[in-house]
DNA sequence: AATATACAACGAATAAATTAGTTATGCAAC
DNA sequence: GTTGCATAACTAATTTATTCGTTGTATATT
């Protein structure tokens, strides 16, 4: 999958909130100070030949909506990082952060909490 | 700090790899089709300009070094990213990994060892 | 000293991304 | 039906990124 572009960024994380939207919409959730209406008419454009929304048809009106989930989407993004920075492995990257103190120790509770039962699922297969 | 572009990047990657080096001994180390000469000398004096690296001059010839660390870079772009699509929670950033078996029984275990180990030790402050 | 070599500096050419103006079309109000 | 408005499509302009040719200078070689 292709790396959003930063301007394509901000339109997809406007439209994986609104889950669909008119050009009119996404504009609206943009922060001041707000971009052309046409800047974002093309970016949606844009973003639907690269396969990341397609729209509906009103007559002459779009409305678009994201094809590529915020989750697939994060999944690649991660995947390609983690692949780039730390080998491959999710351990390596992980460990890293928990050492560096930017896990707290009350996230790091929780995680071990729902690792404990993923291991225990894949276990029992 | 700002992000580094596909091809900034590249040049970086290598000189995380080899601590420090010649233009001449960056373009060795890219894969086929390797880009000219020129194309590399021109990105680190970029990448110079954006303080990313900076060099050591012989007369006349340069030797790059990185002056961001990898792992200052991967914690700042990891740092977005978490920010950005997990609402800055790593918690929610790992638990989804876990559960869509990004990440093995294997080094789940390892994890929460090494996690273990940190909550004890923060925890003795 | 003349020539060759190596490499940094400069800058031109191209490509990709971003932004927004212009145009065309459909619909609503009168 | 004519006017005005909304919006999609198209296209131009600008900016940023990428690639590499050219030039100049220092150093090595003869």
């Amino acid at each position: 999958m292709r790396d959003l572009t930063r301007a394509e960024e901000e339109v997809m994380q406007v439209l994986w909130k609104l889950k669909k939207g008119f050009v009119k919409e996404i504009l609206e959730h943009f922060d001041e100070p707000k971009p052309a209406y046409n800047t974002v008419s093309t970016i949606v454009r844009i973003l639907q030949d690269k396969g990341f929304v397609d729209h509906k048809a009103y007559g002459r009106t779009h409305e678009y909506f994201p094809v590529v989930s915020k989750s697939e989407y994060s999944k690649s993004h991660l995947s390609t990082f983690v692949n780039d920075y730390f080998s491959n492995s999710f351990e390596k990257m992980v460990s890293f952060f928990a050492k560096e103190k930017s896990i707290s120790v009350k996230e790091m509770e929780e995680i071990m909490k729902i690792m404990e039962g993923e291991v225990k699922k894949q276990k029992n297969k």
